[in-house]
RNA sequence: CGGGCUAUAGCGCAGCCUGGCUAGCGCGCUUGACUGGGGGUCAAGAGGUCAUGGGUUCAAAUCCCGUUAGCCCGACCA
């Protein structure tokens, strides 16, 4: 009862003080408490804690790791993507949070914690208030005669970069790497799988600052190989994979991904060579081949295709399949029209499209300028007669007959050959890389797997540091832009990562760096004074030691506590019963085995101490 | 933000189509007895504004309209 005994000592201490104090006071024992290991455990007596568990399946839970959170009585849901952590389910959380802070602590860089309340206006400087839109929750509150209009942080670039702005000016100060655990707040559109995607999360934030590319990319590394050690001390099988920075910008990514069939995004890896990356930027090795153009080919021949845009549509229409198509999609590089040429079934890049077009953005035109190079409404666009250039990708050329359309409302063309029909001089990657693509390193082929993003560490470069003014100046007194990075981890969605990869059909089975508690102390009938006098023993002894415990004192029937046990996944059991009693043993049996352990009782504790050990 | 589904006891559900007595069932909960090594048995109980507002009707959980919330698919997503 160590937060007990804190609580206690605190009220104790602070006596009849004001209610501010006591808070205050009350928040710095449980922070210290915090690096304070022996301090850091967690005995308790199930009949004295909260844990409801539930035999059934909630309705709407449909993945494994919301279904068993939800059971195990970890979290309870407040409304559409904001959940209660129960204690059980909050402790998992400190344990992860622990190994991230240790993690982060040996890698250098430094703890602060930043308010996740914050002024409108620094989102307006870096213009992420448009990029975020909704997804930002913002919201204007009174103060006297003055509107004030807040934003509750989705990640905190903006606080941190002003804060360093103002306290930075010499390169002497750097580099310097700052981290906080805090709860980010982001107006999901769609919440869902749990505390998999939620509204309001925990995220540990780091941020790099430093003088000059080397600088950066050694804290880069440095995060980097914090991650894999955090990952690897969680239990988590995981994949680091090349990404796209995305909205937050820069030029170099990588994510961390749980390989888990439930997961939101899409990895490509190559299982020969170690290549990874996320869909959205893995190349493929697909090689350029023009067409040669044929002689005496037959011309297109126009079909009707009325109110048929769609390839979908179409394909229907024309009983042919999404490959025989050839995509015309109309985007706009840095503002002048260009058509992309993919196969029917094919899904556009637009990071691929943008650096093919060598323009700096691109976007799907909008009707007018579709409209003005097709000379026909949209769903009808194709390479012939188009009224602008080209890119296309490798497979259209490999297309000996396709379907397009028909730069004419209501129409489109079959019998068009790549290079024949229309020029074909030159071919890009300009699609998302598939499963069986080559690998873009080596001689083999891609897999695709699901993934959770749990990580993702980012070069941001100078972005922030140019729109916050965030300056220094070198050893020759010339002023230049801080060089940043910026490094997260989603915390709880590490936890439900953990749940999701590590049960089997009876319940969690977690690692023990990460489980809410080590131990998990079973007197099978606590009408039976021996076995109690046996338990209470060993769990003192326990607790004295160290360890984490949970004893299922609560009077019920032993096959009603192994259910329970195995649902909530302590990883090492400790049986006392009647039975075992009378052979003078204890049974020991680890979560995710089938092996029961017998050791004597007077050797139970430390038998289980060793048991843990070597699993440490 | 588009499309679909749902809302009845703490959880899972039936009842609704075809309106009609006191709204049921399983699990859980309370009390008692039995029982005691993989969610036990028996008995007696508690627990419901049938999401919400309106309408139709002699009568609405049930039919109609609105609202809200939740879930699923898609779009979106540092």
């Amino acid at each position: 009862m160590a937060f007990r005994g804190i609580y206690r000592f605190s009220n104790m201490a602070v006596g009849l003080r004001v209610f501010g104090n006591a808070a205050k006071m009350r928040r710095f024992s449980i922070s210290s408490a915090l690096h304070e290991p022996r301090l850091f455990r967690f005995p308790m007596r199930w009949s004295q804690t909260f844990i409801p568990t539930m035999k059934e399946v909630p309705a709407e839970a449909e993945v494994p790791s919301h279904q068993l959170m939800l059971r195990a009585g970890m979290i309870r849901q407040l409304m559409a993507g904001a959940y209660t952590w129960l204690p059980l389910g909050y402790r998992a959380v400190r344990k992860v949070s622990e190994i991230v802070r240790q993690e982060m602590d040996r890698a250098g860089a430094v703890e602060l914690f930043m308010p996740a309340l914050q002024p409108i206006e620094i989102f307006e400087r870096t213009g992420r208030r448009d990029a975020f839109g909704n997804v930002l929750f913002n919201f204007e509150a009174r103060r006297g005669d003055r509107k004030l209009h807040f934003a509750l942080g989705p990640t905190h670039e903006e606080v941190i970069t002003d804060l360093m702005a103002r306290h930075i000016s010499s390169y002497r100060q750097m580099p310097i790497t700052l981290y906080q655990i805090q709860t980010k707040f982001r107006n999901e559109e769609r919440p869902r799988f749990g505390v998999l995607r939620t509204s309001e999360f925990l995220m540990k934030d780091a941020y790099s600052f430093g003088t000059s590319l080397e600088q950066l990319n050694t804290a880069y590394d440095a995060m980097y190989n914090a991650y894999c050690r955090i990952f690897e001390r969680c239990g988590l099988k995981y994949l680091p994979v090349e990404a796209e920075s995305g909205p937050i910008g820069g030029d170099a990514s990588h994510e961390f991904m749980v390989p888990a069939s439930n997961g939101e995004d899409f990895v490509i890896h190559c299982p020969a060579c170690s290549y990874a990356a996320n869909q959205e930027r893995a190349e493929t090795g697909r090689k350029s081949i023009l067409p040669t153009p044929v002689t005496n080919a037959p011309a297109p021949a126009l079909v009707p295709t009325p109110d048929a845009g769609s390839i979908e549509q179409v394909s229907k229409l024309l009983k042919s399949s999404p490959q025989a198509f050839i995509k015309t999609l109309i985007y706009k590089a840095d503002g002048k029209p260009v058509a992309v040429l993919l196969r029917g079934d094919h899904t556009a890049n637009e990071g691929k499209i943008r650096r093919a077009a060598k323009a700096t953005s691109v976007e799907l035109a909008d009707e007018a300028t579709i409209l003005q190079v097709t000379t026909a409404p949209v769903g009808f666009a194709g390479p012939i007669g188009i009224l602008c250039p080209c890119l296309i990708d490798h497979d259209v050329a490999n297309i000996s007959s396709a379907i397009v359309g028909a730069n004419a409302k209501d129409a489109h063309l079959t019998g068009v050959i790549p290079g024949t029909h229309f020029p074909v001089t030159e071919t890009f990657d300009l699609r998302n890389a598939e499963a069986e693509d080559p690998c873009p390193r080596c001689s083999d082929t891609l897999r695709m797997v699901h993934g959770i993003e749990v990580g993702h560490v980012f070069k941001l470069g100078t972005k922030y540091s140019v729109s916050m003014d965030a300056r220094y100046v070198d050893a020759q007194e010339v002023s230049h832009p801080i060089i940043m990075g910026c490094y997260g981890i989603g915390v709880t969605r590490v936890v439900a990562s953990i749940v999701e990869t590590c049960h089997d059909e009876n319940g969690i089975i977690w690692p023990l760096s990460v489980a809410p508690c080590s131990v998990m102390l079973i007197p099978l009938n606590v009408t039976d004074p021996e076995v109690m006098k046996v338990s209470e023993r060993i769990y003192q002894e326990l607790t004295d030691a160290g360890v984490d415990v949970l004893m299922d004192d609560r009077d019920q029937r032993p096959g009603f506590k192994f259910k329970d046990a195995d649902l909530i996944g302590i990883p090492l059991r400790i049986t006392i019963g009647g039975k075992g009693l009378a052979e003078g043993i204890a049974e020991v049996k680890w979560r995710g085995s089938a092996e029961t352990m017998k050791p004597a009782i007077a050797d139970t504790t430390a038998f289980v101490r060793e048991q843990l050990a070597g699993r440490s």
